[in-house]
DNA sequence: CCCTGTGATCTTTTT
DNA sequence: GATCACAGGG
């Protein structure tokens, strides 16, 4: 198809990216894209499949895994536009049905093949933190809680677990390696381990790893291989830098011969390690087939401009190893990227938020704009400043909607009522009742186990007395499972009172639960409902609960993690500190360490026009334990070191002198405007 | 057996 | 600042 008018706007490496392998005999052979931050890579990746849908391919047959729900969306959208620029008529979005994080295809596969695999379809899905609540029952049942020396944690046990799993190392070197404060405890971890995988089965639920755990030991049967992997004739893979061992071996099983199978990535940005992800992945990907798959580099920038580039590039130029080429641009600037130096970090925000209003004014939306951060506190005092100022904003990262404990409670009685074997939901929902403890919740947990019809049982059982008032209603809110979505408005009908004696703001947290109704009235089943909630959470939290924000003006706050893939005019970047970035917590491997850069690199590069660092001298830390509250002084990251220095803007700002004004300098008034209501 | 108060400990990033 | 283990009153 020479006559191919839909790809003249790509560049010669996007072009043959595009176009690699296609219209030949047979499938084409695999291959791997480098793309660097901002070389165009979505647009490639949408080419690519617009490219094959164009030359005959179907599109049920296709299978597109990206790092979230958001991603993949935003690919669909563009492959619809571009087939229906080359076509006349775009693909129907929902014909390329097959895209989608890895966890929530193996989640769709497993149930699919449920009843082959021994599985039970109606498995539940529990997040992390509902991992962490069942490992905390198994620790307990083993008297792990009260051991002499303290054992890990709940949350430490099930990272160890996951990174064991997800990197297919054996225990003994992943304590060596990530976990050595508690290498002592191998055995008894060991004992864990087994006891929770035991649990997770009894209980019919499955956590993040063993969707993928599960879905690769299918794979290793190879029947199923042929017959899953058969279903595809096109595998494509998006930020293959993030994906972990276990990952690879799915993929690996899914297309042995790497024919039909393409992947994207950059190891420039690899910032995943920390969920087992491994470079290796990318680096051996060539050399997994034979013949060798074909490399294919994007390295033009389309995104930032000259100066932010060069040093984004100077950052990440350091870097210990590294294996993509610099990237270059023909977006010439004058205007270098500023580090500005304040003495405290509400000055910090003060003055970021100062820019962006200014900013705003001369044309630059909210929405254009982005503060980034390595860790999610790092902007409550930011969030402060923007709320006094009322400033719309949304935040990416963090926490989460879903992790409220208001909006678990009432997720639990649902789960719990279609899976009465979940003990974490059970736990969960029987102890909201005053009267009922660990002790009668896990005697009532007991007697559904062994029940035929739960909710005979639920009936029948004698509740403890104290508890006999709230119980019909809590039976009747079991009941009504069958009805979606009727059923979650009893389920918050039952919760609601419970919800006003427990919490203090009951009020903002009702608010949240009709929220959480109206996103469920989209859902087919409850089932569904659940499902994807946990494998796609709504991500942004935002200072105003529930409004509609489409055609609002507002501000984007990220963690680095979160903004992956994005970009904007300008980008701000909190506490270019040394222990914010690196976090302190990131400095005891070169390796970890090297992945603190590699962030720094990610925030950067997601600049177009305008970058500023902030660099707070004076710090004042929370939780140091011992000492108490104190100020600290700050230097530096030491990703960028003197010499660098050259390639920024350096300004220090401080807010302006008011001699004899104490506190907060008052904000600007219009004083026109309030004569004029004197009379109106 | 349930609930509440107290002292000790740990604190990132996400599917 | 929150979570967790444990002690003691109801």
């Amino acid at each position: 198809m020479a006559e191919a008018g839909y790809l003249d706007t790509l560049n010669d490496n996007q072009r043959a990216a595009v176009e690699f392998g296609v219209g030949a005999e047979g499938l084409p052979p695999p291959l791997l894209v480098i793309a660097g931050a901002g070389s165009g890579k979505t647009m490639t990746l949408a080419h690519r499949v617009a490219h094959l849908l164009v030359n005959g391919a179907d599109p049920q047959r296709i299978l597109l895994m990206t790092f979230s729900r958001r991603a993949a969306t935003e690919l669909t959208r563009r492959v619809e536009r571009i087939t229906a620029k080359a076509m006349g008529k775009g693909v129907v979005a929902e014909a390329l049905s097959w895209a989608g994080t890895f966890h929530a295809i193996g989640a769709r596969i497993l149930r699919e093949h449920a009843l082959s695999i021994g599985l039970h379809p109606d498995f539940s899905i529990h997040d992390r933190e509902d991992s962490a609540d069942l490992m905390n029952l198994c620790r307990n049942g083993l008297g792990f809680s009260s051991t002499e020396r303290r054992f890990p944690a709940k949350g430490t046990c099930l990272a160890i677990y996951s990174r064991a799993v997800n990197s297919g190392d054996p225990l003994d070197e992943v304590l060596r390696d990530h976990f050595p404060w508690c290498a002592e405890w191998a055995e008894e971890l060991k004992q864990l381990f087994g006891a929770y995988v035991t649990a997770k089965q009894e209980q019919n639920v499955l956590d993040y790893d063993d969707l993928l755990l599960a879905w690769a030991e299918v794979m290793s049967d190879e029947g199923f291989a042929a017959h899953i992997g058969g279903a595809w004739d096109h595998v494509l893979i998006d930020e293959y830098q993030d994906t972990n061992r276990l990952q690879a071996r799915i993929l690996m099983a899914l297309k042995p011969d790497g024919r039909g199978l393409t992947v994207v990535g950059d190891d420039a940005q690899s910032i995943y390690a920390f969920r087992a992800a491994t470079v290796r992945n990318i680096l051996d990907f060539p050399d997994a087939f034979s013949p060798r798959a074909d490399v294919i580099t994007l390295d033009r920038n389309y995104r930032s401009t000259q100066p932010i580039l060069e040093a984004a590039n100077a950052v990440i130029g350091l870097a210990r190893e590294r294996y993509t080429k610099n990237l270059w641009t023909t977006r010439a600037s004058d205007a270098r990227p500023r580090i500005v130096t304040v003495a405290t970090e509400a000055d910090q925000a003060r003055h970021f938020v100062d820019r962006i209003l200014e900013d705003r004014e001369t044309g630059t939306r909210l929405k254009d704009q982005a503060v980034l951060f390595r860790t999610s506190s790092h902007s409550v005092q930011l969030e402060a400043e923007l709320t006094r100022r009322n400033v719309p904003y949304v935040k990416f990262g963090g926490l989460k909607f879903l992790d409220s404990a208001h909006v678990k409670d009432l997720l639990a009685v649902l789960r719990l009522a279609r899976n009465p074997r979940d003990r974490v939901a059970g736990f969960r929902v029987l102890q909201l009742m005053p009267g009922i403890g660990p002790k009668a919740a896990g005697r009532i947990l007991d007697a559904l186990d062994l029940a035929a019809d739960p909710l005979t049982v639920l009936r029948e059982i004698p509740p403890p007395a104290r508890a006999a008032a709230d119980w019909p209603a809590f039976v009747e809110a079991m009941a009504a499972r069958a009805d979606w979505p009727a059923g979650l408005g009893l389920a918050r009908a039952w919760y609601e009172p419970h919800l006003d004696r427990l919490h203090e703001d009951a009020e903002t947290r009702h608010a949240d639960l009709m929220q959480l109704e109206q996103i469920a009235a989209g859902f087919p089943s409850a089932e569904a409902f659940l499902t994807e909630l946990t494998l796609d959470p709504p991500d942004a939290t935002s200072d105003r609960a529930g409004k509609p924000l489409q055609d609002e003006d507002y501000l984007i706050l990220s963690t680095i993690h979160s903004a992956k893939g994005q970009e904007w005019r300008s980008v701000y970047l909190l506490n270019a500190v040394d222990g914010c970035i690196p976090s302190d917590l990131g400095t005891g491997s070169s390796h970890e360490l090297e992945e603190e850069r590699r962030l720094l690199y990610v925030a950067m590069t997601r600049a177009k026009d305008h970058l500023t660092l902030g660099l707070p001298l004076r710090f004042y830390v929370s939780q140091q334990g011992r000492n108490g509250d104190r100020h600290v002084y700050a230097t530096r990251t030491r990703f960028i070191p003197k010499a660098m220095l050259g390639r920024f803007e350096q300004v220090t700002w401080s807010p302006l002198p008011r001699p004899g004004a104490t506190g907060p300098a008052p904000q600007r008034i219009d004083v026109s405007a309030r004569m004029r209501q004197m009379w109106g």
